[in-house]
DNA sequence: ATTATATTTAAGTATTTGCTTAAATAATAA
DNA sequence: TTATTATTTAAGCAAATACTTAAATATAAT
């Protein structure tokens, strides 16, 4: 059963129809990628992709850089490499992490906003 | 007192200290963005900025176009209004929403992933 | 084997989020 | 004025989030 809320009568009923459909056709783009622009979108991982974007880290350097604790950072490294925005390889016991090849194309166009706004002179 | 995790021979501390200053040197950049993209990184409020962005409608035409109720739709709006992504105009009875000048280039950029996604046939 | 190091995972908890329903505003129409 | 319509706001609540501390894993070094 469909609600309608307006009942105003300028509306045009069609064209919500439309959109309605438009976006249901397409709810599992809409819902990948504000799941990815959604992890990006906090304080801490913002900051952790860019760190990643500009080179291989270790978590406890993620540590260090955003004074965190440890699991604090893994538990957020977790979640971006869950969605698949970051890999990780290891070198004896440091884990480095990456910004994972089919997603840089969308990471960096994410970071083109970070980009944008500051100026990097490392 | 600054606290450091890492204490293996391999790291670099001098990067480590560089990254940490520029990123509190642009701490309220961060933020900002991250605070706009998290907002837009939610399954509703994406699908309501693309909207908005493809034309305007009132809140009542939100709600029916994704089937949800006019409060939740109305407090989405409110937080996108907040941090001043999106305005509103009145019409008589009826308000409607659309991109605030000034955050278009943001706004747009961000979604040009969706259309990097989906077909618009409206 | 034992110890140390790097990281993850688990359990606990306070805060935030996103809805619901009901009430409050605001503007129009009768 | 009174009723209707469009929207917002408030209160309540279940679920999700983001930390904490402690324990578990995994690899390396002694």
């Amino acid at each position: 059963m469909k609600t309608i809320s307006c009942i105003r009568e300028k509306k045009d009923q069609y064209k919500i129809d439309q959109y309605e459909q438009l976006l249901k056709n397409n709810a599992t783009e809409f819902n990948q990628l504000s799941n990815i622009v959604g992890l990006i979108g906090n304080g801490v991982r913002l900051k952790l992709v860019w760190l990643i974007n500009q080179e291989q880290f270790c978590v406890c350097d993620f540590a260090d850089i955003l004074q965190m604790s440890v699991p604090a950072i893994s538990q957020h490294l977790r979640k971006l490499k869950d969605v698949g925005i970051v890999e990780t390889f290891r070198d004896k016991q440091t884990i480095y992490y990456s910004i994972t090849p089919t997603k840089k194309l969308i990471v960096n166009h994410i970071l083109d906003l970070v980009s944008d706004e500051i100026a990097v002179t490392i």
